[in-house]
DNA sequence: CTGTTGACTTAGG
DNA sequence: ACCTAAGCCAACA
């Protein structure tokens, strides 16, 4: 018997969530001391050209969340946050807790960036 | 269903 | 090096 009403409900929104899910594992196997830009792991959570949504994705992640989310840049090196904002800060403090320096206010990508 | 929005990216000027 | 425009995707009104 087929039952396509039911069988096309329940795909969507588990492909979705699995999508997420694997971003979050891909953004948690950062190592520390190393950054990735949105682009890149959009790519590598199998979304190509989904670096806006990554960044959806991060912004509305839990308070309490313990994803290294500081660990994520933009592809030029800089932050994603404007400088001198909270999140700016927050994320900077973090970047340098783990050896990441900040210089005027960029990444040197060549040397941090997350080569898996 | 169409239009807007955003923790982005790339290509030109 | 900085600014702009267009492309990109998912979520939301």
């Amino acid at each position: 018997m087929k039952d396509p009403q039911q069988q096309k409900q329940k795909q969507p929104q588990d492909q979705q969530l699995l999508l997420r899910q694997q971003l979050y594992q891909t953004i948690a196997a950062i190592p520390m001391g190393k950054v990735a830009s949105y682009g890149q792991l959009a790519a590598l959570a199998g979304q190509v050209g989904a670096a806006r949504w990554v960044g959806w994705c991060l912004r509305h992640l839990p308070k309490d969340s313990s994803l290294p989310w500081h660990r994520v840049i933009t592809a030029s090196g800089k932050l994603a946050f404007p400088p001198a904002t909270a999140g700016y800060v927050r994320q900077r403090q973090k970047l340098e807790q783990e050896g990441v320096r900040l210089h005027n206010h960029k990444v040197d990508m060549q040397q941090y960036q997350w080569r898996p």
